[in-house]
DNA sequence: TCGATCAAGTCAATCGTATGACTAACCATC
DNA sequence: GATGGTTAGTCATACGATTGACTTGATCGA
């Protein structure tokens, strides 16, 4: 079928530098010490660089059990705020020699069965999961020990985001501006992240002696259209003076149908998002929002499904990030009816 | 070291279901017609699968040479429109049963080894290169029969954009409402893809018999605020009526310029932008922009790549992808002076 | 009833690397 | 000059699936 003009192996390299395979994979491995003398090992280096050999990393897999690939599923990676994690993940995962393989587990309904094969076949070594539905963790469980959940609801969670916090600073200061008419506008997905953010935010209402209703509450998916109208229904009520949304692209979505109700950002409408991707700075007004160590969390969920990964046992600590309100110019006091 | 609980390979398959290891093989590679009953390949089957048997992926691979991993490289994981990308070629590939490694070339400056040592390594079979930059493309010469580029510049290039035609319909459109001063905003990074569309504005803007200077031409890399400052020179000239851009996260930086110097989009200023990103019809107004039937093109890559690793051979037909002017809003005649 | 044919399986070599067990050479020590 | 220790390397097996070559038992035609 497919020849390849001529695969180097450890064994090719080995003959053309005169040496026995076991010296070219201790070379190449990094195991010389002690058992290949420094001037036979830059030998092999040199004759192993001049023919471009790199050791075939599935038969070394086969050899270790390891092939040095994690994955990374996140809901969709349309979103620049996955991309963000993704590209910080990445960065950590290459400087400990794994590659990434990527899932958007919103364009794939057969995710958990994927990873789950891919982790059984040995094809990767194991998988970060960030914001997994509330059915998902359990159908993980098989594979519980090779996975990282980020913001996921079980014990499996390494790396959490500390959300109570950021939604009372949100609340905070929307209530510390004169807002009392506070609707919020949901992610309509079943994550258990965007759960958690709406009690919250609803729990510190109650604890400021906020009144809030039912109607002041409405959700909408992530496409532009489906977020305006689900703005819509807050925006027409004139007692809701601001609104928090779970995601900035939400957010658009206010502004798209607070533009379509004549209702001026931030004068007569405040507004806050959740993630603070560059896009928040691209709105006009630019929008307070609340941001995410991205870099942080990416590398911390790296690192510690790794070492979970080395030593399944040894109970690593867990990680929560905080998050920053940015205050920018989407948020001001409520007009005085 | 690790000790997994419990190593489910071909062989203690083919222990608890009483047949041979080879059997196992072939009835879970599919090449059973011939050689297993329908009886035993079910009774296999039932074993595997209450097992919870998957074949080891890198063990099949050393025999049969081929593990199923691409690898897609983009400049930029972060823009949701190189994540559209991404997850159409995802489908594309998870459909023929492989999976996707995905690089961020911005953020890797070493990503051109790093695919030829996956590709040496067998570790991946192949890889997609969109957008590449003039240098990389004869660095990768080495395993060219592996790569296929999407808008690249040598022969490679199996999947591209007609990029004349798309630009053609911008700048018809515009002069058509009237502009004559049409500045134009570039990508500022060395892909030959943003070189060719300046290019080929430059030479439609002639036919025309429409004047270009070269102030009216500014460049910014897509940071919000590098390309509202990169705009702003353009912004500034009142001679300039309409602005086209390299890409839409470009076009917001115009917006954000255009709203500092006081410029009305549409009335005192046209804008256009490349890509049709979601984000374009959030923008108020809307974005008026060239859309790239961004699914067609990762399914392509994907189609034509395998179809190249199965046999580097045959010389694969190439496509070339039509562009599409959405006209929005965020462009109309000018307001005569 | 004998060989030929065929279906249904099994055998065993192989892919390329890693590594524990082994060896050979050299040196120092008593 | 035998013993022990160190250094530098080689040998040979194992990892798990694939696959061409082979075996076995049954069926069939003449």
């Amino acid at each position: 079928m497919k020849t390849g003009p001529s695969p180097i192996t450890s064994n090719s390299v080995a003959k053309a530098a005169g040496v026995s395979q076991s010296t070219v994979s201790l070379v190449m491995s990094g195991k010389s010490a002690g058992r290949v003398s420094d001037s036979t090992r830059d030998h092999v280096m040199a004759v192993a660089n001049k023919l471009g050999y790199r050791p075939n990393a599935t038969a070394r897999m086969l050899r270790t059990g390891v092939l040095n690939i994690l994955a990374l599923a996140v809901p969709n990676v349309k979103q620049p705020f996955f991309g963000e994690i993704f590209v910080a993940a990445e960065k950590a995962a290459r400087q400990a020699d794994y590659a990434v393989v990527l899932i958007d587990t919103q364009n794939d309904p057969q995710w958990v069965e994927r990873i789950i094969d891919m982790v059984r076949g040995r094809m990767i070594a194991g998988s970060i999961v960030y914001a997994s539905d509330s059915e998902d963790e359990p159908r993980l469980a098989e594979i519980a020990d090779r996975v990282l959940f980020i913001e996921g609801q079980d014990s499996g969670t390494l790396v959490d985001i500390d959300i109570e916090s950021g939604i009372e600073a949100v609340v905070e200061h929307l209530a510390g501006l004169g807002h009392s008419g506070i609707g919020y506008l949901s992610a309509d997905y079943p994550k258990v992240t965007f759960k958690r953010r709406f009690d919250y935010f609803q729990k510190k209402l109650r604890d400021l002696g906020l009144d809030f209703k039912n109607e002041w509450h409405s959700s909408a998916t992530f496409e532009i259209e489906a977020s305006t109208s689900g703005a819509e229904k807050l925006v027409r009520r004139p007692e809701i003076t601001a609104i928090v949304c779970d995601d900035d692209l939400l957010a658009a979505g206010v502004y798209r149908a607070a533009r379509q109700a004549d209702r001026a950002i931030p004068d007569d409408l405040s507004v806050v998002g959740f993630n603070d991707i560059e896009f928040a700075r691209v709105l006009s007004p630019e929008l307070t929002t609340l941001a995410i160590p991205t870099e942080r969390i990416a590398q911390e969920a790296v690192h510690k499904l790794l070492e979970k990964l080395e030593d399944p046992a040894r109970a690593s600590s867990s990680y929560e990030a905080e998050l920053t309100l940015k205050i920018r110019s989407s948020t001001a006091r409520p007009a005085k009816a």
